[in-house]
DNA sequence: CATGAATGAGTATTCATTCAT
DNA sequence: TATGAATGAATACTCATTCAT
């Protein structure tokens, strides 16, 4: 019974990835240590038992969740924009645009951004990442178009402040968005 | 014999301030969940009973630090220079150098905004605190030296950053400190 | 495959019915403070924990003991005895030859009875209960078998003596027990 | 300086029996698990060190108010009652006299029998107690005023019923208090 | 001796994990 | 594989006792 085997499959990955993508906004919100399996479980639907024929451990979710949390962010985007062949500060407006939408419109990309930036600050995660930004940062700097400075600095600052705002939107209900061009003035020089 | 009312009463308010400000650090660094008891005690020095002679219980003390988040991060001397019969601009030019010394130079510092914006999240803070950043932030827009935008919002979002660089310091060793100028740049025009 | 409902919903009714009665013996020997939960989960054959899945709190299992404290006495019994379409004192021997062997043959029905009659002492339990008791007693007081006095006071006496009684079963192996008539000769008149 | 010297024993031993008597009916209320030395020392109105500077730990202050629990009751005055030169049912009627006008207006010797009856109950007390009483209760029975049966029973009974009505004074403020005659009659019959 | 803050062993409670069904 | 009751190690909290003043 091949197609049942397939369908079994199926089935199990929809319930892995069920439970990676609830617990990435609950653990986004609360924490690890904030975060109870029970309470997990009840969020999920699921059964505390159940959680364990997936992962075998609070952990190893978590490092599960953390691990996809740029799959979740989108973050590979940045690769894509990087890459386009336009002047810095178009590009720069465009990841800008591309993140204050998401930040309203997706709390599982908040979720994304709050954990993936969380592992950044524990030297976790991806340099390149950054790395990615510099670039940029520095090219824009050669056009003319960024403002002086580290290139390091501006691009740790400008996903600090995408991290703030995802930050905002996963706890509060009440707060004042910035724009896209609030955003990218972090980089950019006034006109 | 007793011991002195007077003395007395000086003894537990020293050990009462000792716990409340190095379980601000911890509370700060790790969250309330990701505070042990035992933790706490062994770092203040103290044994885990003694701190039920001060606080009920956990939360109790967490209340407390919460509550005097404010005083840490010595959140009134923004009223103190928001007073002063200088133009806006300076205002927070003034503002910005002495919350980026502090950061730098003061842990606790860090941790009591950390806190109090964490509290500020939750809505549960002091709103006045805001309506005194927007204050200067409007009569920097009538004397043109700072950015146009709703008030409410830059207030926000100067304190993000605030908040993201305390929240840097007390987590990692390695990262790059913006400048004041940096952060005064969120509210004031480039020249 | 999920357990059927229906099951587990009858392990549950099992445990914590099996938790509430091995309780009861304790308590009703130990009081609550001389109570530990540890003794509790050894005496009953499960782990500590285990009683937290049924009760929130020391405190609550009491309370659960206490409240049924008069379905292990088996107090109703009372009211049967009392619609009996018989003389008072033959109810009345009745209720005390059940009392006597009760007392003798089963510790849990001490239990019940010592409970009970302490809920009654802080003024919680069921009023209607000494009501019962003492119509019969007016009964019979009519009928000219039972002694003369105020009707609450014999009722509250009789149901001492019973208390007391539960309470030398269930402290000490070494004592003399009264005899039911004996009991009864509390509210019957001497033949 | 004798006579200091003299004072100051004479406040020690003022000391002392302050914390035993304040204790006896608090221990009596709520037993010794029930009872913290915090609160003894709150209700006493001395620090809670201070009993330690006259009773080595809270077990050993126990045992000091158990064994002056039959002072506090006056038990020897059954003594004296037995060895009067008149009939037993006399003796008896004094005794129940005199039981039930101290229950009612006195607290503490309420408490003192409280606590000696419950040493009797663990096997700790003086059973010449009871063997004096059962020797009236032979005395009486020869002489036909008292019930018959098994003399150390009614010993048991009768004394029961006093512990009864003892806690029932410690316990609640409303309840109906048996007459001396109603304690009598357990030992004496009906004329 | 009196005091009351400090102590830490003991007790209550929580929660990640296991396991029989 | 799903379930949820059971587990016990980890954690929070209490309280008899000590001790510096």
């Amino acid at each position: 019974m091949p197609k049942s085997e397939e369908r079994c499959r199926e089935i199990r990955e929809e319930t892995r990835e069920l439970i990676v993508r609830k617990s990435a906004l609950y653990f986004a919100r609360n924490g690890f240590s904030g975060t109870k399996i029970s309470d997990l479980s009840k969020n999920i639907g699921i059964a505390q038992g159940s959680i364990y024929n997936y992962f075998g451990s609070k952990e190893e979710l978590f490092a599960e969740v953390y691990s996809i949390s740029d799959k979740i962010a989108g973050v590979h985007k940045l690769d894509t924009v990087a890459k386009l062949p336009i002047p810095a500060d178009k590009k720069i407006d465009m990841l800008s645009e591309h993140i204050i939408k998401n930040i309203k419109k997706d709390e599982m990309f908040s979720a994304g951004i709050a954990l993936f930036t969380q592992r950044m600050l524990e030297g976790e995660a991806d340099d390149a990442f950054y790395k990615t930004t510099e670039k940029m940062i520095k090219s824009g700097q050669k056009e003319g178009s960024v403002v002086a400075g580290n290139a390091r600095k501006l691009a740790e600052y400008y996903w600090g402040v995408v991290y703030l705002y995802a930050l905002k939107r996963l706890y509060t209900e009440d707060f004042v968005m910035i724009t896209s061009s609030d955003l990218s003035r972090i980089l950019l020089r006034d006109k």
